[in-house]
DNA sequence: CTGCATCCCAGATGATACTG
DNA sequence: CAGTATCATCTGGGATGCAG
């Protein structure tokens, strides 16, 4: 009657899991990081990360706003501003995201070794065929 | 000739997206929680994640493979038997996911409160046409 | 300027069956 | 037991056009 650890972590994982695809799918954190040094326009969004489409702004944006991660704010011009900005939850995700990232930096080079070693066994072992 | 800082904050985005692209699928996350706490053979994997189609288990633990942050040890038995465990660098990577993993854990109640009240609102939204 | 709908494609994922 | 190949399916993502 008492599940063991397991199975608690097996939970857990779903939670982080779950919240990893909210932040790792292709542009969240792009976005986040974009965000946190200030609100943005949409506009000025799509110029400052570059290769976005329209649509995927919009439906990323959507999908961060809908997690409590961004406000969204009409400024009812002509023509309508629209301002994204973080909210305190959003702030709060860029601490452990920018650990990540840091983690990501620091250790790009060892990833793109292992890869190109490994690509380079795959092609000698073909060789062999 | 000096590039603002925005520039190489962009370059550091690109290589922490590209980590979160091998961390942020589907399974690599959970198997590497499994393995965290010592080797697991193939079979054992796939048991404790549940749903993990044959398949993606096997594909996802050659990219992580690949990308050095598990390594495969083929024992010549019969019937054979696969062992899989964390390299140095996959250990490391546990740290700044577990991390995230907490943050997730913490919030996940947020998160969906968030949700909720955005689907709510627009709903109210939708009956207004 | 922003947002949303539609069409479309490429890649990710899954079910199944076969090999070593 | 572990890995791979094939085929069907689903989803993410881009292009475009229209609307507020």
């Amino acid at each position: 009657m008492k599940p063991p650890v397991t199975d608690h972590l097996s939970q857990d994982c779903r939670a982080v899991s779950e919240i990893l695809a909210r932040v790792g799918d292709k542009w969240s954190v792009l976005i986040i990081m974009r965000l946190s040094d200030g609100p943005k326009r949409f506009s000025r969004l799509q110029q400052m990360i570059g290769n976005i489409s329209h649509k995927m702004l919009s439906t990323t944006l959507r999908g961060l706003e809908r997690d409590g991660l961004v406000t969204r704010t009409v400024h009812p011009t002509v023509p309508p501003q629209v301002e994204y900005s973080l909210t305190e939850l959003g702030h709060d995700l860029t601490v452990p995201v920018n650990a990540l990232g840091e983690w990501a930096l620091r250790n790009q080079d060892k990833i793109r070794a292992a890869r190109a070693q490994f690509d380079a066994r795959q092609e000698f072992e073909v060789k062999a065929s």
